[in-house]
DNA sequence: CGCTGTAACGTAATCGGTTACGTAAAACGT
DNA sequence: ACGTTTTACGTAACCGATTACGTTACAGCG
């Protein structure tokens, strides 16, 4: 260990808890010319001060704080702070010097030292069940931008549909701070209500509502979204319409979307034949798969309701390969209308839900009001090419 | 205002700047039975006190902290961070006291304070320049799973491909303390470079290098990369091969592709003919249009290498629309290999990057070595149903 | 010229943790 | 039995801001 040179500033650091001068005796220079050594060997021997010693070494590439700004422009802390944060209370010459020295330093305010006394971070969690899908993408597209809108960061949380994930970063959000919550396009469970509570910040569900618990929630109708696109399938003349649907339990978007699909068909006087619905994961793979299924049951089919874009993709795919041509033999209709549907041969006819705004209208739920009731918004149908209107009869 | 009732904690809290005992006079109440009650009336006719009396008011539902739990247990906050932290300095006894308090009040330390004394986030930032790609998405996922995997959480940063935003996310990633920042994808300009240096954090690039400046970047290698495509297209017989190249000036994803396009044809003794590539901006319409104007061009060639998976599909697209078979009249390669490219139909040979390592390896960079040089992964090419051979001869 | 109101600041407590150093008691050593 | 080391804590400074309240100098007024 060396002496170190030490300028004014830090040598008026040293203030150890011994009755002393205001700079310590073992630190020696010239005050004049702002020149200090630090006088290691006799500091090691005086074993009492050795933290302030320690602090001094580790004080090299430090940020630049409120107090050197304070000190540098001649003024306390507490008028800079008013400057910073626009509050009143110093001349346009106090202000304008502080800012010099802002200024030269580059200083930048500690977010988290603010944050501590603010009790606000500025930032909000995003829990979502997968990031791989052009839903979340646009949905998430939403969120980030409005929050930054209005100042606000995002913290990304990828649930990955985990208990266990889900859990973790409910406690790491908690611990964070954060200053509000979505929670998006899963079953709210009672164990993640519970959690959710005890946070004791705003929650927002997006794609998803829970029932028992009162959460205020941005989202479509699930039920009479497939009920439309199914009424729509009919009206162009299908009857004998098939489902790729989504996760067989799933109470959000599998099951209402189901109903909706039934309700429409029986509607019109056909009977409920579950047989008419395979079940997929919402992604692409399970489409086709789904679809064989339902193929080698019902080849007779003219329209098939998916309820994913991306299943919808798969059930293409699958009508490509057995040489089936859309929408000629067989029309398709997705639900999402995202990207995927305005990229697929032919284009997807989809339901057509207003993802992104989803998005912004979560984080204005979350920032503007703490009783707020949440919201649906509407669907529509984005027809494209992959429906076709079936003439005579059947 | 009314008296308001505290309990012993809360009116211990009462320490007014002058001269009194504990539990100041304005505190009426039963020590033992724990009730106090605040004497308003004398309270607001004593001015002195009204920041402190506030406070009681607002200290309803606060946050339980460390101090509650250490008065509860009977220890000094000392002992429960160092319980908390694992470090050494307590019985057994002691610590099962303070945890059974922990659990009992949901004690969850504030991330906020700890990081003010630990100069540490355990957070980091992403800056991407759109979200909207599947690319992204992929990209996102590696480096928030590696993240999380850390004990690091990420922000989202969409610059939007503009400097404003670019810069107000630098700025506030600067005030928020990131440990770390992963730029992605978008040319660092010196502005961008010196504003990052300033922020005297660890960096990351993805997918992007910098010459001037030194950060450590993931990347791969985009010339060789797209040489091995067109490679590809000329091993199978392919001659007459068109580009729907990226946006013309972008220094990473488009002049190094187009260069390492020219430079197989030209190996292959197929003069450099600037004609047979047009551009796009790495996305789906753009890549229709430019497929267009390479037709309209060269309606010749027999194969496209387009520098996206995105503007792939748009070729595909194009090619549907005009009736032009793939891959029996035209063969199309793309480029990233991500999901667009299985559901597409047909599906997409592509070039592949291993996008989620890609960001895997970023966040490892960033949270290991600080004098990391970064790194570049190897690219392969993974064979669908876009690209078939050409027989006989031209 | 003395009194009072106000603008412009300074002082110090505070947010909720971490940690260097102090210290009393217990354990250890001879 | 007594000096020494170790253990298990407590005390208080500190991180970097905000802010309630204090204070001083000056302007305005009778």
């Amino acid at each position: 260990m060396e002496g170190k040179l030490l300028n004014k500033y830090e040598a008026s650091l040293l203030k150890p808890p011994m009755p002393c001068f205001s700079i310590p005796w073992f630190v020696r220079g010239d005050f004049e010319r702002n020149k200090f050594i630090l006088d290691s060997e006799s500091v090691a021997s005086y074993g009492y001060v050795t933290d302030y010693v320690w602090r001094i070494m580790a004080t090299e590439g430090k940020k630049t704080t409120i107090k050197d700004i304070a000190r540098e422009a001649g003024v306390s802390t507490a008028t800079v702070s008013r400057i910073l944060n626009n509050l009143e209370g110093y001349t346009g010459e106090t202000r304008k010097r502080v800012m010099d020295v802002i200024e030269r330093r580059q200083y930048r305010p500690s977010a988290i030292a603010r944050g501590l006394v603010s009790q606000q971070t500025k930032t909000i969690g995003v829990l979502l069940p997968s990031l791989s899908s052009r839903f979340m993408n646009t949905l998430i597209e939403g969120i980030e931008s409005q929050a930054q809108a209005h100042g606000y960061s995002v913290i990304l949380c990828n649930t990955d549909r985990d208990g266990v994930r889900t859990a973790d970063y409910l406690k790491v959000l908690g611990e964070k701070r954060v200053d509000g919550i979505i929670f998006t396009s899963e079953w709210v469970t009672s164990e993640y209500a519970l959690a959710l509570k005890k946070l004791d910040v705003p929650v927002v569900l997006v794609a998803t509502n829970s029932w028992q618990y009162s959460f205020p929630s941005i989202r479509t109708e699930d039920k009479a979204a497939a009920y439309s696109a199914v009424r729509y399938l009919i009206e162009k003349g299908h009857r004998r319409i098939g489902m790729v649907g989504g996760t067989h339990s799933d109470k959000i978007a599998g099951i209402p979307r189901e109903e909706g699909y039934f309700e429409a068909l029986e509607e019109s006087g056909i009977p409920r034949d579950t047989t008419m619905v395979s079940h997929g994961d919402f992604h692409f793979a399970s489409g086709i798969r789904a679809m064989q299924e339902l193929y080698e049951r019902h080849p007779e089919i003219t329209a098939v309701f998916a309820a994913s874009d991306e299943m919808a993709l798969g059930v293409l795919s699958f009508a490509y390969a057995h040489g089936i041509r859309v929408p000629e033999q067989l029309s398709v209709i997705g639900y999402d209308d995202t990207l995927d549907a305005q990229m697929s041969i032919p284009p997807l006819t989809s339901i057509h839900q207003p993802i992104y705004e989803m998005g912004a209208e979560a984080v204005m739920t979350l920032l503007e009001s703490q009783d707020a009731m949440g919201k649906v918004l509407p669907i529509s149908i984005t027809e494209r090419d992959s429906v076709c209107a079936l003439r005579g009869s059947e």
